[in-house]
RNA sequence: GGGCCCAUAGCGCAGUUGGGAGCGCGUCUCAAUGGCAUUGAGAAGGUCAAGGGUUCGACUCCCUUUGGGUCCA
């Protein structure tokens, strides 16, 4: 036995990489839990960032790798995210250790080295480890016993610990086609007090409480490419994952994957924070878990360039923030303090994961904005469940309805058993299969709407076949089409094959669309944002102008690493495979996408330096118009802000840095403090863009073209900022010749707006407003002139009011501009009655328009100025109404308001009478 | 990608079959109180997010756009 128990989580990370270092592998770091590959939200599995390798689509300079990858489980077969933080082994983040063989080694060694590490290095029983090996349930695929039998030979290993199971359980494939294997798992047997050790069946009990799966070893032999056909690979592959949170309560000797130093000074934040003594730690078990675990996750996700949104990966890290504070509620937290807990998780992880300490201020501020977004919804939420509950009260209900509980989760984002304690304590319940039932219909509506979409298929497949063809042919080598985009935007070149509507042909006719594949390309093809170069490809004969044949390239695709196939048509002559010939960048777009993407970098420097460290890279494109870039930060940008920014990134351009390009390995130029991209692929060696010396203040890896000086940029105007999502906000800039055009008709519009207003330039925005400000001021002096004269007319009138039934009523037909003047008179006639009832008739605009007032005492005797309008005005082809002491009508018909006022007059006389 | 909700004075909000745009806090003026997070009276402040439609009439109903919230994929 060794000093395992001793060992800490970073050690044992440490010592896996370092064992299998020795025996060859190269140490790859974890890729980022957002990769660019649309079938997958997070990566999940160790395997992700090689599965281009094993596809056959990527290649790399090693055929031996070992990592400690970063994944992430939220929803699924595997894990429900309201299971987490119940149990002792279910985690949203964990880590995968994971050794590799590409071609190289087979089952033999990755056995042999696994058995070594487990018993030796590490010191665990054979006794307590058990292994399964596959045995084809459907009986299509043969049977492992090659890796049983090696199993048996390791030293020490105990004959009857291995058992064969079937496809759910011991076939590994990615899908229906492609390549897949058999593997082996390895289990740890905790102990006997957890459970017997055989099942009802008599077969070694692995799925019970008893056992733990620590290891599983994919053997990648076969190609799948049928339902039952299953042929061998010409390259086996190798791949391990250990479950690091497992190896290491295994090794610490602890049952809980949370009693481990992985999360212990999580949760002892948590308890300091919460003042608890280590008796109510344990009884508030669950919110501990759940908080450490979400901690972790959160703190990833928000390095890794994930914002809390309201779509993908984003909305996943909001629900995981969302649901820590959720049960922070329970530990007495009412204000946000989850950023603590991450603090922590930066400090233990920081070491081995830098992209945690480089991000630190992002982290923090980012969970904190979270969760005080999530308590002001849950503020308002409250508030529109309180109005809701009094208005039960108010009809004696005491259940509410299932689709109302549900209504003020989806829309007002308050979890169902918040709404739960609410009504508790009021004494109330809420319909529970109602609200599934609900939430059932929702779930439905809203999984009609497309789902990501999925990039590749027949396309890729046939692009992967040329490539092979080309190469076994020699046309090209192993690393495929030469990719000069950097060089000069002419280059002689080799048309090495034709596409006609996607068949191969070895010429094409003027008028055709063609897919052209050259041996080398200076055409840069679309990535990192910035869009495919167009231009033409063309043939000359010696020392001719005119060429003998052209194609127009309007796009590119890479569908398949080292393809690289141009898309056009054919404008003159017959291109044939094996011509040679010039392929020509249109270099005026070149310019303007390269003086963007210059000015892209900057705008980013610009960003942080304006407005925090928090603004980071969230997106961006680079097109010959314009670019576009969306970055993290809370809220709408000032005006200032906005002005600060250009007035920062033309400083850059004018200030005219040369801009340095360097090849440097990945890891050097991270730790020199070069911005990479989330979702971005990087090789061993990566392509960084530095600008400003002597004091650097954009140091980004990017694979685009940029211009050699920042002066060559021109002119950089922004035109428009916008919110993408929550968290996101939008620059959309124009650079070089786009800015100047902007710019001279936004300077021709000034000019003629100040020639109209007949003042200068720099004196037309205040002229502008001056002008408003007496129009404003004009316009209610002249409605309070009108007033004032309505009213003078008005006032003599007011004592001609007639009394019938010894009550003032008076019916007339004014002149006024509007209906506002006309409620106006009605007022003033109370003035000098307390009683009665006035009708007040006028024409604005053309059209007829009346106001009844009643006063409250004859309302009481029956009178109501609504019916009372409603028939008059029917009188001039309209209609009214209001309330029963003032209601007004309009109608089509000036020339008969006489008789509506007239009607209006019989109806207050006939209801007097009664 | 889809569903639902919101936008009204500087801030927080009310506005119930379409018919006078309001409340609380804040601001300003005047007055009272020997100071304090005092009291009273009064006033200013709104293209009801923008645009279109229905209607005699739209903050209110319908459509579009913008900004924000929220849930589901």
């Amino acid at each position: 036995m060794t000093n395992s128990r001793n060992l800490s989580g970073a050690e044992i990370r440490r010592q896996f990489i370092e064992y299998f270092e020795e025996l060859g592998h190269t140490f790859v770091p974890s890729s980022s839990l957002v990769l660019n590959d649309p079938t997958l939200l997070l990566t999940n599995s160790g395997m992700v960032q090689f599965k281009d390798v094993f596809v056959g689509s990527d290649k790399r300079p090693y055929s031996r790798a070992a990592n400690s990858q970063k994944c992430m489980r939220v929803s699924g077969k595997h894990n429900d995210l309201d299971d987490v933080g119940r149990d002792d082994t279910h985690h949203t983040f964990f880590e995968m250790l994971g050794s590799w063989s590409f071609g190289d080694y087979y089952k033999k060694e990755a056995i042999a080295w696994a058995w070594h590490l487990l018993t030796k290095v590490w010191g665990l029983s054979p006794e307590r480890l058990y292994t399964t090996c596959f045995k084809d349930d459907k009986g299509n695929i043969p049977q492992d016993s090659e890796a049983a039998e090696i199993w048996q030979a390791q030293p020490g290993f105990i004959a009857s610990h291995v058992s064969y199971l079937g496809r759910k359980d011991n076939f590994w494939e990615m899908g229906d086609r492609g390549p897949c294997g058999p593997c082996s798992e390895i289990h740890y047997d905790l102990g006997e007090d957890l459970g017997a050790l055989y099942d009802a069946n008599g077969n070694v009990d692995l799925d019970g409480k008893r056992f733990l799966e620590i290891w599983n070893l994919v053997f990648m032999q076969y190609n799948r490419t049928g339902e039952t056909t299953f042929e061998p690979l010409p390259a086996k592959h190798v791949d391990t994952g250990m479950g690091f949170e497992r190896i290491v309560s295994v090794l610490q000797g602890v049952r809980s994957n949370y009693d481990t130093d992985l999360f212990r000074p999580l949760m002892d934040t948590v308890q300091q924070m919460a003042g608890h003594t280590a008796a109510q730690r344990a009884e508030q078990l669950t919110p501990y878990r759940v908080i450490a675990d979400h901690a972790r996750s959160a703190a990833f996700m928000v390095a890794d360039g994930v914002a809390p949104g309201n779509t993908g990966r984003g909305y996943i890290c909001r629900m995981i923030i969302r649901r820590a504070s959720r049960f922070g509620f329970n530990l007495g937290f009412d204000k946000p303090f989850l950023a603590k807990v991450a603090e922590t998780v930066i400090r233990e992880y920081g070491d081995f994961y830098p992209e945690l300490r480089k991000n630190q201020s992002a982290i923090l501020a980012t969970i904190t904005a979270e969760e005080t977004r999530f308590l002001r919804t849950l503020d308002r939420a409250t508030n529109r469940l309180e109005n809701i509950i009094s208005e039960m009260l108010a009809n004696g209900q005491s259940v509410m309805e299932g689709q109302t509980a549900f209504e003020l989760f989806s829309t007002y984002g308050l979890p169902a058993e918040i709404t739960n304690d609410v009504l508790l304590d009021r004494g109330l319940t809420y319909d529970r299969p109602g609200y599934l039932q609900a939430r059932e219909a929702h779930a439905i509506a809203s999984g009609k709407g497309q789902a990501l979409g999925i990039v590749g298929g027949e396309k890729m497949e046939l692009h992967r076949e040329l490539l092979e063809d080309l190469q076994a042919s020699g046309d090209l080598n192993a690393s495929g089409v030469e990719y000069l985009p950097y060089g000069p935007l002419e280059l002689r070149s080799q048309i090495i094959a034709l596409l006609v509507d996607g068949n191969r042909a070895t010429t094409a006719t003027v008028g055709q669309n063609v897919e052209v594949v050259l041996k080398s390309t200076p055409f840069y093809v679309e990535s990192g944002g910035q869009v495919s170069d167009t231009g033409s490809i063309a043939c000359f004969a010696d020392g001719e102008q005119e060429s003998l044949w052209e194609i127009q390239v309007t796009g590119i695709v890479r569908q398949v690493q080292g393809l690289i196939v141009h898309q056009g048509k054919v404008l003159a002559g017959t291109p044939r495979v094996k011509d040679v010939a010039f392929a020509i960048v249109n270099d005026q777009r070149r310019w303007d996408i390269m003086r963007n993407h210059t000015a892209t970098h900057l705008l980013h420097a610009q960003l942080r330096e304006v407005l925090g460290s928090h603004a980071r890279q969230a997106g961006s494109l680079v097109a010959p118009e314009r670019l576009r870039f969306d970055f993290n930060h809370e809220g709408m940008l000032t005006s200032e802000q906005l002005d600060e920014i250009t007035r920062g990134v033309n400083e850059y351009i004018l200030d005219n840095y040369k801009i340095k390009i360097d090849y440097m390995g990945r890891e050097e130029a991270i730790k020199a403090g070069a911005t990479a991209l989330f979702g971005e692929k990087y090789g061993e060696v990566v392509r960084t863009v530095q600008i400003g010396d002597p004091s650097l203040f954009s140091f980004e890896l990017c694979g685009g073209t940029h211009v050699p000086e920042t002066s060559d940029i021109g002119p950089f105007v922004i035109v428009g900022e916008s919110s993408v999502q929550a968290g996101i906000r939008r620059i959309e800039a124009v650079t070089g010749r786009g800015a100047l055009e902007l710019i001279r008709q936004r300077l021709g519009v000034l000019t003629n707006l100040s020639s109209v207003l007949q003042t200068k330039p720099d004196e037309a925005d205040k002229k502008v407003l001056a002008l408003l400000d007496e129009a404003s001021r004009l316009r209610k002096e002249l409605a309070q002139l009108k007033r004032d004269t309505a009213l003078k007319n008005f006032t003599s009138r007011v004592e001609l009011a007639a009394r019938i039934e010894n009550i003032p009523v008076l019916v007339a037909q004014v002149e006024v501009e509007n209906t506002d003047i006309l409620r106006t008179l009605t007022d003033q006639f109370w003035r000098t009655h307390d009683s009665g009832v006035v009708a007040l008739g006028a024409e604005i605009d053309g059209k007829p328009n009346l106001v009844v007032a009643v006063s409250p005492d004859m309302v009481r005797r029956g009178l109501h100025a609504g019916n009372i309008i409603r028939i008059a005005a029917q009188e001039m082809g309209g209609g009214g109404g209001g309330k029963p002491t003032l209601a007004q009508a309009g109608g089509k018909d000036a020339a008969r308001l006489p008789e509506a006022l007239q009607t209006a007059q019989k109806l207050i006389e006939q209801a007097l009478a009664e």
